[in-house]
DNA sequence: TTGTACGCGTTATCAA
DNA sequence: TTGATAACGCGTACAA
């Protein structure tokens, strides 16, 4: 029908007549069906992004981020949350092929998956990485995890720590083999002993963290100082650290990862290694925009976003073991 | 095609033909279109959540859970997130009107907009409200949020609070109604001395709170026990006695809202009104895919769960002022 | 058990 | 400027 050109170019259609379908579209509650429309004309503005856990802020902000400059550019966000199970993340990359989205930001929690690698090289829409490594020319959006890991090391054996202790998310994700990379590059740099020993790889939720600063914390030759490089993982070792009846900094340093509004809240305040998230999402989201609008543009566009540390008082000198 | 028939229902076709039709399906890498799938069945098996803001992490623990729950049932979440603004939540809402989703739960920050009430009860899917009370019959999940405020206000009076401010999420929602009129309830029948003055409503913005309490807190008259009503206005409102050099409880007690993992991190480890917000996300998402499975179900059901006071170690006896 | 025809609600194309 | 027709890819109904 002439409808058709009225809801979309009003211009071609006759004041009067417009005017008429308007009057129609209006008494009658009208609404075009997204549905059709979308079938008709191969895109359906819907845009497909995979996390592992909203519940962690840095990731939620990232995310919500993401969602609101799609929604400017006109795109609605699927969120699909994983919960960092390989199956679950299959499942969603499937769906996301059968034509739902027009383009995807999959955060994967596993880079050596070989399914999870043929689901992205052959979903058939652009996608856009935020902070991972794939094994073929993608976009992406990535943190230099390396720069203040080196910084945040320099920092605690300048004042005086010679034993540090990395907690970090696993190695099959980008930031966890950056950190680990940098952390023990830094250390060795720095002539402390064996810092590869001192790399606790784990899945990021607080239990891990919990378990293994226990651990950490209980031995006598514990290390003066603790990095734990994710959000998650920086509540579980402050849980730990309370339930030994320890106090930081004094019995311990402490520095965590992905500033959020809390981390000033703590007594004592936490020094972070912090970084832009609205920042990285509103990148990510604007990658694929453009892609999207100019699906000529050549694949391979790395933005690499900075980060830094930020002091605060949970970092001190080692005191004398008694 | 037979195709089809494979795809639903495999014992409809001979096991020859199924074979080969599989074989094809595997080596073209054939993914049936959902689009064309939901117009034919006229379902999209996609969900509309709408929510303010996912960096709350209360907000994101609903979402999330609710996420799970519909994902096991096959459907797929569409978050839409309004920043609070009442017109991205009507152009939100506008948009799943159009035929792309097959039910709503639209966490609406304004009871009171006309518009928004129109757009929910005319919009041709069924909903579920959560924590929202809206002019018309709906199936909702609602918090008791009466209970544990009565709770906390007892609580503090018999440790010897006469002076207890309450700041809260505005009145233009449900949580901010309820839990403001229970202390006021409360507040009275205690004998205290004119409550209402003492009910500060505010978005929920950890800002809002900071302003509101340094305010309270510089008074000579100021109040010896906070409630802050909301998750992020517990921030607030300890960002502003840390930067007042207050310690809590001995200067101030403060009851929280709204328990999540860090609220037994901080020093004093905060008491707080607490439910289960994972369980409420499951039940939301519970009540809409068995509407969508039973349409016949009579509207207007209501589930209410139950909420508590988590007692830790930041509240006191107030002390004499000086 | 398999194939054919049609319709879901749009939009692109072409003719009037 | 407007109307008619076909097509997007699937599922249903019916025929073969």
């Amino acid at each position: 029908m002439t409808v058709s050109r009225a809801a979309n170019r009003p211009e071609s259609v006759s004041v009067e007549t417009r005017g008429k379908i308007f009057d129609a579209m209006e008494s009658l509650g009208y609404k075009p069906n997204a549905l059709a429309r979308s079938m008709r004309r191969r895109s359906t503005h819907q845009i497909g992004y995979l996390t592992a856990d909203l519940t962690i802020t840095p990731n939620a902000i990232m995310a919500q981020s993401a969602g609101q400059t799609f929604a400017e550019a006109g795109y609605r966000q699927i969120i699909a949350i994983s919960n960092g199970q390989l199956e679950l993340e299959h499942k969603f990359l499937e769906q996301f092929q059968s034509g739902i989205v027009d383009g995807m930001i999959p955060m994967i929690s596993d880079e050596s998956s070989q399914k999870t690698v043929d689901l992205l090289q052959n979903c058939g829409v652009p996608i856009v990485a935020i902070d991972r490594d794939l094994p073929f020319t993608v976009d992406a959006v990535l943190s230099d995890h390396r720069a203040p890991m080196i910084k945040a090391v320099k920092y605690l054996h300048d004042i005086g720590h010679r034993d540090i202790a990395l907690l970090c998310s696993p190695q099959t994700m980008r930031p966890g083999r950056i950190r680990s990379a940098a952390f023990v590059e830094a250390a060795q740099q720095l002539g402390h002993t064996d810092p590869e020993a001192r790399v606790f790889s784990m899945p990021q939720r607080p239990e891990e963290a919990f378990a293994a600063t226990q651990f950490l914390l209980s031995r006598a030759d514990r290390p003066t100082a603790l990095i734990a490089a994710a959000n998650q993982l920086t509540f579980g070792v402050l849980q730990a650290i309370q339930s030994l009846g320890m106090s930081i900094p004094c019995d311990v340093s402490v520095i965590g990862a992905d500033d959020t509004i809390v981390s000033p809240l703590f007594r004592p305040a936490l020094t972070m290694i912090s970084r832009d998230l609205v920042e990285i999402g509103k990148a990510a989201a604007g990658l694929l925009i453009e892609r999207l609008r100019q699906p000529e543009t050549a694949v391979g566009r790395i933005l690499m976003l900075g980060s830094d540390v930020v002091l605060r008082d949970s970092c001190s000198s080692p005191q004398k073991k008694k």
